[in-house]
DNA sequence: ATGCAGATTGCA
DNA sequence: GCAATCTGCATG
């Protein structure tokens, strides 16, 4: 698969074995990709959030879980769970083995397998395929059999895409806590952002 | 054992 | 504005 001359391989381990807030920022224009039993469908990554230990809003926040010890486990793996009794929310686990750090893609940019985006969100607009943490969850066929994976592997994995567009920052979305950290990160006047 | 709030979404 | 619907975690 190409994009645009862009080599897709997943990114390798060390690029998530640094600091969450800097992978978080340089996500941003990259490629998440599934090669599921349906099809393939990918999208370029256009916001993110940051969870970070001692922060009070990461689901790590506190001691570790059956729920959440993927996050205190070795960088580059899936963290997916289950929220709201329906929803299924995707991150890169980030950092070193032993902090409890993750990176939530919270909306992408459609770009492979749209017809299969759009079948499985029962939506045919562009615009509500993934520009949500659920929504792109749903559209790209990922769910909690999903957690846990090695994103390093060949069937669920980001790839490098273009870098150096302008980035937003600004506060987390949908939390009670840890309101006023800037962890929130998105591509400047890009359609695909959940939320301004 | 029981109760509650949640990194959301879609419809009234 | 609010229901849908399940799980982890705190409390008794």
């Amino acid at each position: 698969m190409s994009n645009g001359g862009t080599v897709c391989r997943p990114l390798p381990r060390q690029y998530y074995d640094r600091d969450t807030v800097t992978v978080a920022k340089e996500l941003l224009g990259c490629l998440l990709v599934h090669h599921s039993p349906e099809g393939t469908t990918a999208g370029k990554i256009v916001e993110t959030e940051a969870y970070l230990q001692g922060d009070p809003a990461c689901h790590a926040a506190r001691r570790m879980t059956p729920r959440n010890s993927v996050m205190f486990g070795p960088p580059g793996y899936a963290y997916v769970y289950f929220t709201y009794g329906m929803h299924y929310c995707f991150n890169a686990v980030t950092n070193s083995e032993g902090v409890g750090e993750a990176v939530l893609i919270r909306a992408l940019e459609p770009t492979e397998g749209i017809a299969l985006m759009q079948r499985r969100r029962g939506r045919k607009n562009m615009r509500e395929l993934c520009s949500g943490p659920a929504k792109l969850t749903q559209a790209m066929g990922i769910g909690i059999e999903h957690n846990r994976l090695d994103l390093t592997g060949a069937r669920l994995y980001i790839c490098q895409g273009e870098a150096g567009a302008p980035i937003v920052t600004a506060t987390r979305i949908g939390i009670k806590e840890g309101t006023d950290l800037p962890l929130r990160f998105y591509l400047q006047d890009c359609r695909y952002v959940s939320r301004k």
